[in-house]
DNA sequence: CCGACTACTGTTTTT
DNA sequence: CAGTAGTCGG
């Protein structure tokens, strides 16, 4: 930390007013430039309110703020996510998009049962087309900027399939409903934000002078929308430094375009850029592994990474029998080295490609008496105990949150179920008015009976009155109101089973929660209190919580690591399969196949002294257990290969086509040997009737890769085909007509070729 | 209307 | 395997 800056670092933090562009190496002290420049700007009397720090993590965001008061103490330089950010500026002006300042942030399980109401709604069948995916297609299209008319527009020019003719009805009531129900998912954050700024020139004006420099990091990582913000917000002032590296580019699926970086060059003028490609980080070994690893990407400026450090030990490759032995092998080297080699807990890290590898790990870990912490998926939030409470928190500040509502309104059971609640719905719908109002006005429903509606009542009561409370009352308050008044605690206390004093010990951790945060506010807010507590719980993950300094091991997927090191890196399952994951490949789409190249450079290179890469011969996957094939990124890196793995030679780069090709042989050949054959009986094929599927698993029918013809749309590639029971569908990309279609494998049009 | 049981399905990655 | 959604009987 305390040595000086080289010149290049120095280039980026003396450059005063102008569009900046820095792209990082990994480990090339990207995050000393943004703070360091910031103290510059300031020292040379930039006001700090007018500086602007954007990350796309809350963690990155806390560990910026922390270094800039390191670096300058007490100065109140604004440093927030992209979606914070938004959101604080929805909280100001939440009329100009149709929103009032209560609105609440929903989160994925939210969007989903939205989406599937939707569908219900439209008459659509959410068991076999599942509306995960229409959701996806959705979001996918809103991180593009693509509207409900633009895509319908679209989908009757005939691009698209089945599934985007759903999307195309869903869209635009999806969009009503959030509006309607005052609450905003995480695209919707942006996006209003975005119309903010292109349909309120005054608003942008304002916002472009407020901010007149900006600093993005991560800046391969965003998307159409954020795009969008940053150019918004520095129009009059392009004072914009971004910065990133296209080479941990993980993000695409999300929606993010690495080529915002080229596009920052057009749409900005006078871009100076500086290079950083020194990596101060890791040692020389782990670096030549990263470089010669992501040489292999051919869309990509070539770059060589150096480093000035020493040698270091070997990158060295194991393989196991299986996941148990190779987590209770690394649990053990992990206890070892802190007992015997001076090493802290906290100098490790365990990566892996899928959440569902942590729990081998973690029992390992335990059974060597090893401390760890997981940033898992599964947040805190998430747990149903706590789900239950934020729920009321929701309904109490914004009743017309209606996912929240349809949760929490029988929770406990209070005899409000699913046709009560339908008649409510109904009635709402009629009289244009939400459904919590229309909750309250159960007397006038003559359908409802009076048992029905004196619980209504009571709930109903319960909610206005902790609503009128929050006015002074603070929120740990309102949670043990909340607790005592509906009894909530009993429900889990009766037995002496850990489940239950698990979901009790949840509950209490909610609470205090809710005092540290009332405790951080301090004493001069008081109205606002609940609306920043569960804006806090929606948009902070359990990564946000992991620490460095706790001591313990970290465990995390590839993607959580990015903007970590630590001096001893584990490197889990390096399988075909897992990474590049099959999905990535079986798309057979190259982008997000480099991306899995990008994704292993990215875990690679978060390792400063030692890295350690793992593989098992037998992988338990889902039930089921399977031989693995090594990862082919394997040989691409200069590697020691340890306990008698065939030395494999290091390959120079084939052609991509090649490696793509190479690659799903293997995912097939892995997968052939195991599949059971497909069993499809007539009455599961009857009950699909025009379903869509997704795909899992291939269908004898149908390989995938085949070439089927269709009596309409010609020769077609099958891109996934299903088999199992209750669905069987055969998914085929026509090439002539830029057209992707599934169909129904019972009464199925498709002829196989050759 | 509620709870219990059974089928089924699937997770890449996250703000 | 494990979590969930959907079904059935009281």
């Amino acid at each position: 930390m305390s040595q000086s800056l080289t010149v290049a670092q120095q280039a980026a933090v003396e450059h005063f007013e102008g569009p900046l562009l820095v792209l990082a190496g990994p480990g090339s002290g990207k995050t000393r430039v943004i703070t360091h420049r910031i103290a510059r700007l300031i020292e040379r009397g930039v006001p700090a309110e007018t500086i602007l720090a954007l990350t796309f993590t809350n963690k990155a965001a806390r560990e910026m703020a922390s270094r800039v008061q390191l670096l300058m103490p007490g100065c109140r330089v604004q440093v927030s996510t992209f979606h914070r950010f938004c959101s604080r500026l929805l909280r100001i002006w939440p009329e100009d998009v149709g929103l009032k300042s209560s609105f609440s942030i929903l989160d994925t399980t939210d969007q989903l049962r939205l989406v599937r109401q939707i569908m219900k709604d439209c008459g659509y069948d959410t068991v076999h087309l599942e509306p995960r995916r229409i959701l996806n297609r959705m979001s996918r299209a809103r991180n593009d900027l693509v509207t409900a008319e633009t895509f319908r527009r679209r989908y009757e020019q005939r691009v698209g399939d089945l599934v985007d003719a759903v999307v195309c009805d869903v869209f635009p009531r999806y969009e009503q409903q959030l509006l309607s129900q005052n609450v905003v998912d995480f695209d919707a954050l942006l996006l209003h934000v975005v119309d903010i700024l292109t349909n309120a020139p005054e608003r942008r004006e304002c916002l472009d002078e407020q901010f007149r420099f900006i600093l993005v990091d991560e800046y391969q990582d965003t998307n159409q929308a954020q795009y969008r913000i940053l150019t918004g917000l520095s129009h009059s002032f392009p004072n914009v430094c971004a910065t990133g590296d296209p080479d941990q580019s993980i993000y695409g699926w999300r929606g993010a375009r690495p080529d915002n970086i080229a596009h920052f060059e057009r749409d900005f003028d006078g871009v100076k850029i500086v290079m950083l490609d020194e990596n101060f980080r890791s040692s020389a070994a782990i670096v030549d592994c990263a470089d010669q690893l992501i040489a292999f990407n051919t869309r990509r400026h070539p770059r060589k990474l150096t480093t000035p450090n020493p040698q270091g030990a070997p990158v060295r490759l194991r393989r196991f029998t299986n996941g148990d032995t190779e987590a209770d092998i690394v649990a053990a080297e992990i206890a070892h080295g802190v007992r015997e080699n001076n090493r802290c807990y906290a100098d490790f890290a365990v990566f892996y490609r899928v959440n569902a590898l942590s729990r081998s790990i973690e029992t390992a870990l335990s059974r060597h008496g090893v401390p760890y912490q997981v940033a898992a998926g599964v947040s805190f939030y998430e747990r149903a105990e706590i789900r239950d409470l934020i729920g009321y928190l929701r309904v109490i500040e914004n009743p017309a949150d209606e996912s929240a509502l349809t949760r929490i309104i029988n929770r406990p059971a209070r005899t409000i179920g699913e046709k009560t609640l339908l008649k409510i719905r109904n009635f709402s719908a009629q009289h244009c008015i939400t459904m919590f109002a229309g909750a309250c006005r159960c007397d006038e429903i003559p359908s409802l009976t009076s048992r029905s509606r004196r619980p209504l009542e009571a709930f109903t009561d319960l909610i206005r009155r902790l609503h009128d409370a929050t006015a002074h009352k603070s929120v740990s308050w309102l949670i043990e109101q909340l607790l005592a008044e509906i009894d909530y605690l009993s429900l889990w206390r009766d037995h002496d089973n850990e489940i239950d004093q698990d979901r009790a010990a949840n509950v209490h951790e909610l609470i205090s929660a809710a005092r540290q945060y009332e405790q951080l506010l301090g004493e001069d807010e008081d109205g606002r209190s609940l609306q920043g507590f569960l804006e806090l719980t929606s948009l902070t993950s359990e990564v946000d919580n992991v620490d460095q300094s706790r001591g313990a091991v970290t465990l995390m997927t590839m993607h959580a690591a990015k903007g970590l090191e630590f001096p001893v890196v584990y490197v889990l399952g390096l399988e075909s399969g897992l990474i590049p994951h099959e999905r990535a490949v079986r798309d057979g789409n190259p982008v997000s196949f480099e991306e899995e190249r990008r994704l292993l450079f990215v875990a690679v290179t978060r390792a400063q002294e030692e890295l350690h890469l793992t593989q098992t011969y037998e992988r338990t996957f889902q039930g089921q257990r399977r031989s693995t094939i090594p990862s082919m990124f394997l040989q691409e890196m200069p590697l020691e290969y340890g306990d008698g793995i065939p030395q494999t030679p290091c390959v120079t780069a084939p052609k991509l086509d090649e490696q793509l090709q190479q690659a799903r042989q293997r995912y097939e050949i892995a997968h052939s040997s195991h599949q059971k054959p497909a069993v499809i009986s007539g009455a599961d094929l009857l009950k699909q009737h025009e379903a869509v599927s997704p795909a899992t698993d291939q269908s004898s029918l149908f390989p995938v890769g085949s070439t089927v013809r269709h009596p309409q749309y010609g020769r077609g590639t099958v891109v996934s085909a299903t088999g199992g029971t209750g669905r069987a569908t055969v998914t085929v990309h026509f090439e002539s007509q830029n057209l992707e279609q599934t169909f129904v494998a019972s009464h199925c049009p498709l002829q196989p070729v050759g």
